[in-house]
DNA sequence: AAATAATTGTCATGAAATTGTAAAAAGAAT
DNA sequence: ATTCTTTTTACAATTTCATGACAATTATTT
C-alpha cells in the first residue's frame, strides 16, 4: 500500500508539477490550494506527510502547522518557503514542522526529502492493526467476537455477512459505496446475490444502531449509487 | 472462477489478438470497441482489469477512464497508447491510471503487466485512499462523498447526476463543452433526455455555488454552443 | 431601431426509477 | 428435523429528474 501525502502549495503550476512527481514516485498524492481545504482533509484522513507552503490565501502555513499539531502530533510535516532562510525557518521548526525547503527548489532534494519523512512517519508502522471495536454514537462494534451494542445499549449478535459488511462501510466511512462495490468485496466472486440484498442488511443496522430508523444518521442511503456510512 | 479483463481498443485486428493471448492465459475477456460501449460493460460487471487505448473515437479514453474512477477506484486500469511517451503518461497517471504501454508492445511485456495488475486488484479493494476534494473560490466539491460546501458554506448533498455533470465540467474546465458533448459524456448509452435537462442542473448549481446566480462567474452559458466551466 | 427568431432561464408537475419494508422461500448449520 | 442465516419477492414509499410551458435574454433580420 504506498505512502500518503498532502500538498498544500496555492500555486497551480507548481503544485502539479510536484504532484506528477511524487506519483511518478508511487506516492499516493491528495492537493490542496486553501489552508481550509486542506484542514478538510487532514480531519478525514490520515497521511503519512504534509508539504506545506509557508505563503498562502487565507491562512499562513504556521498557523496551518499548528492547527494540524493539535490533532496531530506526528505527521511528518515539511515545509516550502520562497523567502531566503533563518527566521522562517526557525519560526517554521517552532511551530513543529519537520523539515524546511526554499524556493525554488530542486526536484530531486524534494524527492530526497520526502523519502526521509516518510519513512520516518510513525502512522506508517502501526497502520495495518486490524480494527477490534469500534464506536460510533452510542454504539459500539466488537468484530473480534461479532457482538454489537446498539440502541439502548441493547446486546446484538451479528452474523457473518453482517460483520463483513458493517466492516466494509466502517473502512469506507464517510464515502459513498456503490452496491457494486459492496457485492464485490463483501460476496468476493461468486455469484452475487441481487442488490436488494443489501438494503435488507441495512435495514438489520438501522434497527440496530439508529436511534430513528426511518431518519438514519449512520446509514444513509445515496440514490442511485449505493450508501454511506457516516461515522458523525 | 478466472479473473475478468475488460479490453477497450478500438482497432479490430489489434484487440482480437490481444484477446485472445489474454483467454490462453485463461482471464475471462469482454471487449469494446468503443468508450460508450465500455461504459455499459463497467456500470453492470466487476472487472479485475480494464485495458484500455487511449485513442478511441467518440471518447477519449483518459475521459473514460475519469469516469470509471468517479465510482470506481479500485480497478487497475492499464493504457495503451501510440505515442511516445511522457505526456500522455503523466496525463494518464493523473486521470487515474496505474500502469502504461506503449504500441506497439511486445505481448509478452503485456502479459506480464496484466498479471501484477491483476494481483493488486482484489486485495486492494477497501483500501482506504484520501479524498479528492475540488475547490473553486469559496465553494469545495467532494466527490467521495458526495457533498459540496457552496454559498455561505451552505452544505449541500449532491445526487449521481449532478455530481458526474460536475465532474465533466471540471474535467473540461475553462473549455465550452456542447450540451451533445455532455449528453454523450454524462447520460452515456442511455436514451438521452431533452436538452432542457441540462439547463435544471446549471440552474442548480449557480444557486449552489454562485454568490449572485444572475451573473454567473463559474458555470457561463455559451449562447448557441453550451456552457463553460471556469475556475476563478 | 424595431421586429422577429432562436436560445437560455425558470419553475411546477408527474412518470419512472430507486429504496424501504416485511414476510416468505431457500439454504446452511447444528 | 429444527433453528438460524441469507436471499428473493412483492408492494409501498420516496426521490430524482425529464418534460413542457412560459419568461427572459441574446442573436438575426428587416
Amino acid at each position: 500500500m504506498n505512502e500518503r501525502i498532502l500538498l498544500v502549495e496555492d500555486e497551480d503550476s507548481l503544485r502539479e508539477a510536484v504532484k506528477m512527481n511524487l506519483e511518478m514516485e508511487k506516492y499516493e498524492v491528495a492537493d490542496a490550494a486553501t489552508g481550509t481545504a486542506a484542514l478538510r482533509y487532514i480531519s478525514n484522513g490520515v497521511f503519512d506527510l504534509i508539504i506545506l507552503d509557508v505563503m498562502l490565501p487565507e491562512m499562513n502555513g504556521f498557523d496551518i502547522c499548528e492547527k494540524i499539531r493539535l490533532k496531530d502530533k506526528n505527521t511528518p510535516i515539511l515545509f516550502l518557503t520562497a523567502k531566503n532562510a533563518g527566521k522562517d525557518r526557525v519560526e517554521g521548526l517552532k511551530r513543529g514542522a519537520d523539515d524546511y525547503l526554499v524556493k525554488p527548489f530542486n526536484l530531486e532534494e524534494l524527492l530526497l526529502r520526502v523519502k526521509v519523512l516518510v519513512k520516518r512517519s510513525v502512522k506508517n508502522q502501526a497502520k495495518d492493526e486490524p480494527l477490534k471495536i469500534y464506536t460510533f454514537g452510542k454504539n459500539e462494534i466488537n468484530f473480534a467476537t461479532q457482538k454489537a451494542i446498539g440502541n439502548r445499549g441493547k446486546e446484538v449478535e451479528l452474523t457473518i455477512r453482517e460483520t463483513e459488511l458493517l466492516n466494509f462501510l466502517i473502512i469506507k466511512k464517510g464515502k459513498v459505496v456503490s452496491r457494486q462495490e459492496i457485492l464485490n468485496f463483501v460476496w468476493g466472486y461468486k455469484d452475487f446475490p441481487s442488490t436488494r440484498t443489501i438494503d435488507n442488511f441495512i435495514l438489520s443496522f438501522r434497527g440496530y444502531f439508529e436511534a430513528d430508523p426511518r431518519k438514519p444518521k449512520y446509514f444513509l442511503s445515496v440514490h442511485g449509487v449505493g450508501y454511506k456510512f457516516s461515522d458523525k
